[in-house]
DNA sequence: CGACTTTGACCAGCGC
DNA sequence: GCGCTGGTCAAAGTCG
């Protein structure tokens, strides 16, 4: 089925799009990690040209497109030397016209030696001199190779030129000119990108420490009221292990589906063993005895743990997905034990157009079962994750019954195994507008969390597609992608975008908010990830952190996105509204990056609702019954 | 032949 | 207690 989105992989230097093989090829592969270095493998020439992208980032506009075939003269092109103005008009030329040509490289030097003049080769020569490497003189592709530098193609477009006298000269001038020009603007352009990267890792970065900080505290105080307000019907064991419940808990809303490896192993841990106290009473035990699930049970485990073991086996619980019968397993703490284990529940459902019958979240499922809902004539389909065992994670997705093409994906549960980057990028935000609702629920003895918490969390910078209820089963924020975004945000004339993207129809996506909206979080929403799930530094070091990134070429960001639209859609609007500090930081980004035409809106024309059992805090009138209207479709 | 999907059955929670 | 519903299981079927 995702074939269907198919993007090539060219320029994978990233090892990005895992997702698009594994989905289709690599099913349940041995390590999530192998996936990285199949596709490395598989891509490795391409990968060296996308090196050589960075190299030279021509990646203006439209040009791209080009620029991935003709890269090589491109940068033949850029390697001109300063002095060297036919070589540099040559270049310049080709810049332009080249476009209509092509491939020429290999063959181009025959016939370069057959028509250029005495002049041309004897620049030629000091061309390869110049970009030395000693190699130089010998053969004309190796030339090409070597005039990969980025400063020689600058001064080579300042210098030069005129003395020479040779004809063109105007053209030439003018295309140097312009050269030079487009070269500064993408300088500054990646100057900007990096700092605001930077920017937007401090922001993440504080806002993680904040956050935690808040959902101590809060906690503290709410265990504190709980405690004393309970202590009548829970005796004196109780009460401790309640208190070293919240202990655990305290970050869990934080490691909500927290995709990232850093979290797989200690968070998973501490989050496996709250669920755990939530879940099984009166069997009180620590961390420790928290058996790491991915480490002991296999595929079917958790199965066997239904079947067999629901009630004996605390291995197959703290996968994370606490069934509903989970209360049921609760006899000594009616009260509380049903309202953690509805918290822990948590899900994130994503609202967005698709005529793919799932969306492509990067990661690896496996269909487990197929029912009616109730009021639906569509089924809906149960996934389980599988991109490792064990994984906790599954999915619920169905169609929009007012709307088939609107396709409904819930997210419950986190990963316990590192995710590649287009997964985190979904998992991870989902993972924070998920932390954001626990961190409310979380905490709330009595039942469902701070109103005012949730509704300052969502609103400030919401991008208008969230909704929040805590009246289901199960407290769920929606993202709604299907409605005109936020105009502040995604708003913007799409040639001022000076990004290409051409796979737009790719996907078979009908539909056009699905397809602007991820073009312009894709990045953004991927440094998100990185920032704020510390996850990609192992990963992803080597391809886009750092320096790199800013200079990231235009298709590689595309292919990150393109895949999965709808995916990178749902997760940037899930990062968007989960995260206010994130969106006024991916908000001033894209407003850099649109030129200055948006501005983080705090005060969106936004309405909210909170009450104590039923909050939503919508951003759009339209968008209010989320989680009880999904009423859906199904539709596969 | 293995992996995945389909689909009917089973189980548990919940409301009446 | 009964029926409805959601969620899951697992045998059978399908596919590459």
């Amino acid at each position: 089925m995702d074939k269907g989105w198919g993007l090539t992989l060219d320029s994978d230097s990233l090892g990005f799009f895992l997702n698009k093989n594994n989905n289709n090829n690599n099913k349940r592969p041995p390590h999530p990690q192998h996936n990285l270095s199949n596709n490395h493998h598989h891509h490795s020439n391409k990968r060296s040209i996308s090196l050589d992208n960075t190299m030279f980032p021509v990646n203006l506009g439209s040009r791209d497109y080009h620029h991935q075939h003709h890269e090589p003269a491109a940068a033949a092109a850029a390697s001109s030397p300063p002095s060297d103005h036919v070589e540099t008009r040559r270049a310049v030329v080709d810049e332009v016209d080249f476009f209509a040509k092509k491939p020429r490289l290999a063959s181009e030097d025959a016939d370069h030696h057959d028509r250029d003049d005495d002049a041309s080769k004897t620049n030629r020569v000091s061309v390869k001199k110049e970009n030395s490497l000693g190699e130089a003189p010998s053969r004309p592709d190796l030339d090409v190779n070597t005039g990969l530098h980025l400063l020689t193609a600058n001064t080579g477009s300042d210098q030069s030129t005129v003395d020479d006298g040779v004809s063109s000269d105007s053209d030439d001038k003018r295309a140097k000119i312009e050269l030079a020009q487009l070269q500064m603007e993408l300088q500054r352009m990646n100057i900007e990108n990096q700092r605001l990267k930077d920017m937007l890792g401090q922001v993440s970065n504080n806002y993680s420490v904040l956050h935690n900080h808040l959902v101590t505290l809060m906690q503290q105080q709410q265990t504190h009221g709980a405690d004393s307000a309970q202590e009548n019907e829970a005796v004196e064991g109780k009460s401790e292990e309640r208190k070293v419940e919240v202990g655990g808990s305290k970050v869990v809303p934080i490691q909500f589906m927290n995709p990232g490896p850093g979290a797989t192993a200690e968070t998973d841990e501490i989050s496996n063993s709250s669920s755990e106290d939530r879940t099984i009473s009166g069997s009180p035990r620590n961390n420790s005895n928290v058996v790491k699930n991915s480490d002991v049970v296999p595929y079917d485990s958790d199965r066997d743990g239904k079947r067999v073991g629901r009630e004996e086996s605390p291995e197959s619980e703290s996968q994370g997905w606490v069934p509903n019968k989970a209360p049921k397993l609760t006899p000594n703490k009616p009260i509380d034990q049903s309202t953690e284990a509805t918290m822990r529940k948590a899900r994130v459902s994503v609202r967005a157009r698709s005529e793919a019958p799932m969306i492509t979240d990067g990661c690896q499922w496996r269909k487990y079962g197929q029912k009616m809902a109730k009021g639906n004539p569509c089924p809906r389909a149960y996934y389980r994750c599988t991109m490792a065992v064990g994984c906790p994670v599954r999915k619920q997705v169905q169609r929009c019954a007012e709307d088939r093409s609107i396709l409904i994906t819930t997210y419950e549960g986190n990963h316990n195994h590192p995710l590649p980057p287009a997964a985190m990028a979904m998992a991870s935000t989902t993972a924070a507008a998920a932390s954001m609702l626990l961190s409310g629920s979380m905490s709330s003895a009595d039942g469902i969390m701070n109103p005012n918490l949730l509704a300052r969390a969502i609103l400030p910078c919401s991008s208008s597609m969230a909704t929040i209820s805590a009246s289901a089963p199960f407290p769920t924020v929606t993202l709604d992608l299907t409605h005109t975004p936020n105009p502040l945000q995604f708003q913007r004339p799409p040639t001022q975008f000076p990004i290409h993207f051409p796979g737009q129809g790719q996907n078979g996506f009908g539909s056009v908010q699905t397809a602007q909206l991820p073009q312009v979080f894709g990045q953004a929403l991927y440094n998100q990830s990185k920032f704020s799930g510390l996850q990609l530094s192992q990963e992803m070091g080597h391809s886009q952190l750092g320096h790199q990134a800013p200079q990231l070429p235009l298709h590689q960001t595309q292919q990150q996105q393109q895949p999965s639209l709808a995916d990178t859609v749902s997760a940037a609007t899930a990062a968007i509204t989960a995260d206010p500090n994130f969106t006024a930081a991916l908000a001033a980004a894209i407003s850099s990056i649109i030129g200055g035409g948006a501005h983080p809106n705090n005060n969106n024309n936004t309405s909210t609702t909170a009450t104590n059992n039923n909050i939503s805090a919508s951003m759009t009138t339209s968008n209010s019954n989320n989680s009880n209207r999904m009423g859906n479709f199904p539709g596969n």
